[in-house]
This record gives structure tokens, C-alpha cells and sequence, in this order.
RNA sequence: GGUCCCUUCGUCUAACGGUUAGGACAUCAGGUUUUCAUCCUGAAAACAGGGGUUCGAUUCCCCUAGGGACUACCA
């Protein structure tokens, strides 16, 4: 019998979803996807200084915008101290945990006398485990602060990593790792344990930086004689000077990208293949595809370089995917942010027009106001700059008094572009003006841009009455 | 320092011992074109180094170097 795949996503409620998270919590919900199993989230929010105000809103509503949605109800590790207070409790009674009454400053002081032969490694040295049971009683009789401390034993721990194969720690370089805090709170090695077990985890996937302290974790779940899950651990997402990916490098935060107008398509798109080869040369991937394609085995084991190019490049690839409706609505709420543009006096099929003009050259959704600006106000045209390469500012002047008149004689019913184009090329070869002396000083009249989309498709846009006005302003 | 993990074009990666070492992004050069973008074509670009094993190593083993993580009453 096959037992279903759970998964979870344990963030701890420190700030912003960061895209490393994102891309573990990717990997954990793309596993249980892929094996018709499960995905839950679970707030590991055990330590009250570090706490983050905001942070599970911003937590979740990160995974919302990526689409990832968990199973089950949001379990809370803070709401659940007396359970890990009870086995840690039962851990101490069947001598595999010991009440540990040093202060701070005592371990501080041993650490110390550790270095100063220059010995490099400092352990705790169990001196609260030659306590005797009296001694032990009166201290906690006295309400002496104390923690519990794992008892590790001797030998070795060897597991099978699911990206890194077999991994073997010698229980040596395991410290008596503490359990139970002074406060009453677990450390992240319980709770994690607890809850996984609990919760029925089948499949912990997590960040490569559990890598080390995993043998702590199997120990835990061997004393307890709990069923040991599988583990998989990912590599670190670094920037590109090969450090951790951090706030001195650009957004980070999940939430940023979705404010810089990334697509969540593409975030999760891009993510996905930071460390996962499909095995194909396919790599536009929906996150549909990704549950049916995403393999474990095929998880690189090297850490991946986040390239912001490649990002941009899918992002501007899912942009141009979208309908012009789509992309509208996208873009909208940019376009009520720019407090140059008055965008409620304009209608949404207008909206619609000059957004689908900018789709093949978009790459992120925030750049839509300062590109189209020349749609809501009269641009300021410099008259340079209507001179083309090739051309003279008399023969400019010329070529726009022709359009003026030209353009006068186009019937509202052909004032596309398409027709625009047809009619307008036709009577620029038949009068043996050049397109580019003729359409380069049309286009940045209309736009007082170097680079815009075409003469005809923003004369379209703009209508008939206000190209005119533009290109007589131009002239003079 | 110690323990553990990692190492193919600039970047993400493919290759299950024998390939002209493939693809994508970025770059460069062309084409289309009034500009930009899109699109199309092409180019340049990598097996970290050294030992083995083997008829043959990018691929398997060892060493070195480099990078990273961990080494808290943080997760």
C-alpha cells in the first residue's frame, strides 16, 4: 500500500516571503501536486523576538499570488506550546533529554575556555547532565531557569537525501542541541519534528541550510520511535556575485516583484527552473504543466544564480500571451498610480487601444504610464528630433505640411491602420518622398518619442482631430 | 578552524563511457523596418586543475583548488 505524499511550507513569520522561499514552497507544493498528495502551510513563529508584525499576511498572500494554495488549515506553532512542552517532558523521562540550568552567561564563559587552547570547535560539555536527581528537583523546585537539552548519543547518523544521496554525520559534531527554551517555547528541532510527524509529513522539503542539522532531527524522531520521513534538501537560490540573494542585490521580496509588474506566470515559470530541468528543451511551463511535469530526482544539487535578464525576457514572453483585455486590466492599476496620467477620463476601450500598442515591447507592467505618457497629454516635441538621420529640417517641414493636407482628406471610415498605412505609403511613392524622410517626422509628432510604436497605429489610437492637431503643431 | 554540501558557455541547464559537448537568456552580426520592440537567420561562448580506472572519460574513483551552508535559549 502507498501512503499519500504530504508536504509542507514552513516559513517563519520574519518579514516578506522572499523568492528562495518561494521557489521551496514551489518545490513542496509541485511534489505533492505531482503525487496527488497534499500541501500545507505552517507558521513556525516559536521565537516572539524575531516576530515580524505583517509578515503571515505578506507570507500568504505571496503564495496566493503564485497560486499556490495549501490543504488543510493553517496550523500555528506558537498556539501549540503545551504539545512539544509534553514530549520534550517525555523525552527527559526516558533519558534521551536533560534539564540544562546554565545561564547565557555561563556558556558563554565555556565557550571561552574552549577556544582559548585554540581548539576551534566549542560544544556544550554536559555539565548539567552530572546533576544529580536531588540537585535537578531543587532547581526546578527554586523555579530556576533552565532549558532541555537533546541527549545526543554516540555513533553515527547516515540518511538517504532525496536531491543528495546518502549523507553520514558522526554524532560527535552533533551538539546537545536545545530543545525546550527558558521561555517555555520549542527551538525550530522540536516543533519541526513534532509537527511533521503530527501532521503526517511524508516528504520534508526544505532549504539546503538544514542540511547540517538533519541528524539532529533523525535522532529526535528515533527516540521518540517515530517513522522517519524522506528528506529533500535545495540548493540556495545567490546572486549574481555568487552570495545569498539579499536586499543590497535588487527586490527580493515576493511582493515586490508582483509591485515591479512582474506576471506571477512568469515568476513561478522562471523559479521552477532555477535548479529543476524538465528533461526537455521545453521551458515556458504553466504552473498546470509543472504539477504534471516536476520531478525530485531532476532537482540540481548545485546552488542557482538568480538572473533578472532571463526573468524579464519570460516575463515580457507571458505579457505578450495575454489578450488585450487581459493586459488592460493588468496595467490598470500602474496607470491610476502615475499622477501625471488622469486616467478616469478616459475610457476603457481607449485604455484597451493604447495598451495593445505597447504589448510586444512591455516587460513589466510598471512601465505602461511612462511608455504611452504621449496618450494622455500632448507631448512636448522637439523639433530636432522630427528631423530624421537621413533627412533636413526643410525637407521635414515639408513632408509634414504634406501629411497635414494629406491626412485632411482621409475619410473618418478609413482612419485605421491598416488603411492608413496602405494609402499613405501608396501616396508617399507616387509624389517619390522617401518613407523614412515622411514617417519618421509623422510618428515623433505624434509621440515626441525616439522610439514608439508605429505612425499608424498611434494615429489610429489617437483619432483623426488630434493627429491632425498634433502634426500642426509639429510644422510650426 | 571544524563538519557537511557543491563545481559544463557570462547565466540557467542537457549529456544515463564513444556527440562537431545540445538548448534557453544575455551578447554580437545579418534579415524585416521610419524608430524601438516583436519575429526570422547566423556567430562567438563551457567540461575548475591533477592523478587514476578503462580500448576510450564531461560522465566512475581519489586528491587539490574554488564556492556555499552550518557551527545560537534564530529559524
Amino acid at each position: 500500500m502507498s501512503t499519500q505524499i504530504k508536504t509542507r511550507f514552513a516559513p517563519s513569520p520574519t518579514g516578506d516571503l522572499h523568492i528562495g522561499g518561494l521557489r521551496t514552497a514551489l518545490f513542496a507544493y509541485l511534489f505533492a501536486k505531482k503525487n496527488q498528495g497534499q500541501f500545507f502551510l505552517r507558521i513556525e513563529d516559536t521565537d516572539q523576538t524575531r516576530y515580524k508584525e505583517g509578515s503571515v499576511n505578506s507570507i500568504l498572500e505571496g503564495l496566493k499570488w503564485a497560486g499556490l494554495n495549501h490543504d488543510g488549515d493553517l496550523v500555528y506553532q506558537s498556539k501549540r506550546t503545551e504539545v512539544y512542552q509534553k514530549y520534550a517532558d517525555q523525552l527527559v523521562k526516558a533519558g534521551h533529554a536533560y534539564h540544562c540550568f546554565c545561564t547565557p552567561e555561563e556558556l558563554a564563559g565555556m565557550r571561552q575556555e574552549q577556544t582559548a587552547d585554540g581548539s576551534t570547535v566549542t560544544r556544550y560539555d554536559r555539565r548539567c547532565l552530572a546533576l544529580t536527581p536531588e540537585e535537578i528537583k531543587a532547581k526546578l523546585e527554586a523555579n530556576t531557569p533552565h532549558v532541555i537539552r537533546l541527549k545526543v548519543p554516540t555513533g553515527e547518523t547516515e540518511f538517504t537525501d532525496l536531491i543528495r544521496g546518502q549523507v553520514k554525520i558522526n554524532n560527535a559534531d552533533v551538539d546537545d542541541q536545545i530543545l525546550l527554551k527558558s521561555d517555555g517555547f520549542p527551538t525550530y528541532h522540536l516543533a519541526n519534528v513534532i509537527d511533521d510527524h503530527e501532521m503526517g509529513i511524508t516528504h520534508v522539503i526544505r532549504a539546503e541550510e538544514w542540511l547540517p542539522s538533519t541528524p539532529k532531527h533523525i535522532i529526535l524522531y528515533q527516540m521518540f520511535g517515530w517513522e522517519k520521513p524522506e528528506f529533500a534538501h535545495l540548493s540556495m537560490i545567490l546572486a549574481p556575485d555568487k552570495t545569498k540573494l539579499s536586499k543590497r542585490h535588487g527586490a527580493t521580496s515576493v511582493l515586490e516583484f508582483k509591485n515591479l509588474g512582474y506576471l506571477p506566470e512568469a515568476v513561478v515559470n522562471y523559479i521552477a527552473l532555477l535548479g529543476w530541468n524538465p528533461g526537455t528543451e521545453q521551458e515556458v511551463f504553466s504552473l498546470a504543466e509543472l504539477e504534471k511535469e516536476f520531478d525530485l530526482a531532476k532537482v540540481n544539487k548545485a546552488g542557482a544564480i538568480f538572473n533578472l535578464e532571463k526573468l524579464n525576457w519570460m516575463n515580457g514572453h507571458y505579457i505578450r500571451q495575454k489578450t488585450i483585455q487581459e493586459l488592460a486590466t493588468l496595467c490598470l492599476p500602474y496607470l491610476e498610480k502615475d499622477e501625471n496620467i488622469k486616467i478616469q477620463e478616459y475610457k476603457n476601450n481607449y485604455i484597451e487601444l493604447v495598451v495593445g500598442l505597447e504589448q510586444e515591447r512591455l516587460k513589466k507592467l510598471s512601465e505602461i504610464g511612462e511608455r504611452t505618457k504621449y496618450f494622455f497629454a500632448r507631448p512636448t516635441v522637439d523639433s530636432n528630433m522630427l528631423v530624421w538621420k537621413k533627412s533636413t529640417p526643410e525637407e521635414t517641414q515639408e513632408r509634414l505640411k504634406f501629411l497635414l493636407e494629406f491626412l485632411a482628406t482621409v475619410p473618418e471610415a478609413n482612419w485605421t491602420r491598416n488603411t492608413l498605412e496602405e494609402i499613405l505609403i501608396e501616396e508617399i511613392k507616387k509624389r517619390g518622398f522617401g518613407n523614412g524622410d515622411t514617417l519618421w517626422p509623422m510618428r515623433v509628432a505624434l509621440s515626441g518619442e525616439e522610439k514608439s510604436p508605429s505612425p499608424f497605429e498611434i494615429a489610429e489610437v489617437l483619432g483623426k482631430g488630434e493627429t491632425l492637431g498634433r502634426i500642426k503643431l509639429a510644422v510650426k
